[in-house]
DNA sequence: GTTAGGG
DNA sequence: CCCTAAC
């Protein structure tokens, strides 16, 4: 039992492990000796950047491992103190546990600790851990190391301070301070630096660096001395660690300090926090630059999509499943699971990725399209109509043309395509065979099907509109490609989607849509906006050799007449839209140059 | 339901 | 143009 419980609380402690920069945290509320595990693991990492650090803080640094140190011996000597039989092999599983995504998270980790606060939970439970161990005092287990051993050679883990409160002085509003004002709080509350330009996350993370909890909903704080007192309600918070008297460590019977109510909402925290960084810092290698345009943007998480795939990529059996489903054709010997993996994912020409793999069916060496994971949306949609319609041809037939009339509505002008003929050649051959075909796999069911059944199939599917993927491309006179369903802008909708943007503002696509678009039924507001950014990117990129104004490199869309795209341009400098990454030489050089070019009755 | 942003 | 998370 106590074991358990252990391993519980360790578990809860997991997430935290990796973070160096949160060592303290992690150990005082291990309670296990895995904390020790993590320390020596801590010390064998490389810093990636190793900044110099000034000697003064490198004491300090050292100071606290040894403060850190201190701890871990205590709960190690509690811990043999236990004296289950099972300790050791206790021992061993928890390492287990924590090294396996410890090993994975490990880049993403040395990312991190410089995005997780440094909280110091030590001070508060520390009496009570002292207190505790008092009562069982045992002897030092073979594990324990003097602490020098540790601490010789050991680099420190992060070039962190000690948070300086006594720089956050009086009354504190985080709305109301500016990036720099936040970047001067969010150092003077953990001590170290941080570049991300983000306003909302520096005040979540101050927030929850001051109020040591995850709490974010006060962004007022009055600090005094070196105290901090939420403002409004909890008058007399003691402290920075005053949250903990709200989330008193919850002591089990032995009086070994377990997750306490706040840490618990904290790491349930964590796995987001993960993503959400992993999201923010990704190619964060390269410089801060990156990071704060990307700080300035919308926070996307994964999407599920990227997650799925993402796993997917480690499950080996669904590849093998794959690889059996895909008909043992013999050939599968050379490829082995691994290199397979790569070999699925591919794009097709279509730019849409369909993942696709060359299998000889029947030595015909044909691409045979397939799905490991069922794909969201669209392709479900076609399945369930393959499947719901009887597959009589004439049900199918009129059910596709349905689907394809609604798809289109009927445009007011360059409304003259086949559409029925989209709809003709329904593969009929696909009859009920996947019946009791898991749902996972029918998506795969019927493109092996459709391939096994015979080559001509295939090629009526990369035709036939609604099959697939909807991957449908037609030749275009320019010689490229493009897909069906696209219906080019034609310089009447751009100068009415100009228009729109400059009378309802961009955002407003909806309105703008509604107002503008009313007559175009197939222009969605996405689509507008959509075709904004395009037309943003266009007007910001092609300035520079503006000589011949007709640099004409088009990769066979229509050119958009230069007046527009200053147009557009102006525009998008008028609601600060600027794309920062053309950033402000560009910009300020360019602008210049509008205000001549300006005055041609634009606006 | 709309919008932003990635694909 | 599609998809989907964020709003």
């Amino acid at each position: 039992m106590e074991v358990e419980s252990l391993l519980i609380d360790d578990r809860c402690g997991k997430h935290v492990v990796a973070d160096p920069g949160q060592t303290v945290g992690c150990i005082s509320n291990e309670g296990s000796s895995s904390g020790m595990a993590q320390l020596k693991r801590l010390e064998g990492w490389s810093q990636p950047e190793n900044k110099k650090v000034d000697p003064d803080k490198l004491n300090g640094r050292l100071e606290y491992i040894e403060e850190m140190l201190q701890k871990v011996k205590e709960e190690e000597r509690l811990y043999i103190a236990c004296g289950s039989p099972d300790c050791s092999s206790a021992y061993v599983i928890v390492d287990s546990q924590c090294s396996d995504p410890h090993d994975k998270l490990l880049h993403i980790d040395e990312k991190l600790q410089c995005e997780i606060p440094l909280q110091e939970p030590v001070p508060l439970l520390a009496p009570s851990l002292s207190e505790s161990h008092l009562n069982q005092s045992g002897s030092v287990g073979e594990c324990s190391h003097p602490p020098d051993e540790l601490v010789a050679g050991g680099s420190p883990s992060s070039i962190t301070t000690k948070p300086d409160f006594s720089r956050l002085k009086g009354e504190i509003c985080l709305d109301n301070l500016s990036i720099k004002e936040l970047h001067e709080t969010f150092k003077a509350t953990f001590g170290r630096e941080t570049t991300v330009k983000d306003k909302q996350w520096l005040k979540r993370r101050i927030s929850m660096g001051l109020t040591n909890s995850c709490d974010v909903s006060t962004t007022s704080f009055i600090i005094k001395g070196n105290k901090f007192v939420k403002k409004g309600n909890e008058e007399g918070c003691n402290g920075i660690y005053g949250s903990f008297a709200k989330d008193p460590p919850i002591v089990n019977q032995k009086g070994l300090p377990t997750c306490h109510v706040g840490q618990l909402d904290y790491h349930k925290v964590v796995p987001e926090r993960r993503l959400e960084n992993h999201n923010l810092d990704d190619n964060s290698g390269s410089d801060d630059h990156q990071k704060e345009q990307r700080a300035a943007k919308r926070v996307r998480k994964p999407t599920k999509r990227y997650i799925e795939e993402l796993s997917e990529v480690e499950s080996k059996e669904s590849n093998e499943r794959l690889l059996n489903l895909a008909k043992n054709s013999g050939h599968d010997g050379l490829i082995s699971p691994k290199s397979h993996v790569r070999l699925v994912r591919h794009v097709s020409s279509g730019g849409r990725t369909v993942i696709t793999r060359l299998d000889s069916l029947g030595g015909s060496g044909i691409q045979v399209p397939c799905v490991s994971r069922v794909r969201r949306s669209r392709p479900r949609k076609n399945f369930m109509a393959l499947l719901k319609f009887n597959p009589s041809s004439m049900g199918m037939a009129a059910a596709l043309v349905e689907k394809a009339l609604d798809d289109h509505g009927f445009p007011p002008d360059d409304g003259n395509e086949n559409r029925v003929l989209k709809a003709s050649s329904t593969p009929e051959h696909v009859h009920h065979q996947f019946v009791g075909v898991p749902e996972k796999d029918k998506q795969f069911s019927v493109m092996s099907v459709v391939g096994l059944g015979n080559n001509t199939d295939l090629k009526c599917m990369n035709s036939n509109e609604d099959s697939d993927d909807n991957v449908v491309t037609v030749p275009t006179s320019k010689g490229g490609i493009r897909r069906k369903h696209h219906r080019a802008w034609t310089l009447s909708e751009v100068m009415k989607l100009v228009e729109g943007v400059s009378r309802y503002g961009a955002g407003r696509w909806s309105e703008i849509k509604r107002l503008a678009f009313a007559s175009y039924s197939y222009r969605t507001s996405v689509d507008l906006k959509d075709k904004w950014r395009n037309l943003l990117k266009a007007s910001f990129a092609q300035t520079p050799p503006d000589t011949g104004m007709n640099s004409r490199k088009n990769t066979g869309a229509m050119p958009i007449p230069t007046p527009i795209l200053l147009k557009v341009r102006e525009l998008a400098e008028m609601q600060a839209q600027v794309p920062p990454n053309l950033s402000l030489t560009k910009v300020a050089g360019s602008a210049r140059k509008i205000v001549h070019e300006k005055q041609t009755g634009f606006l």
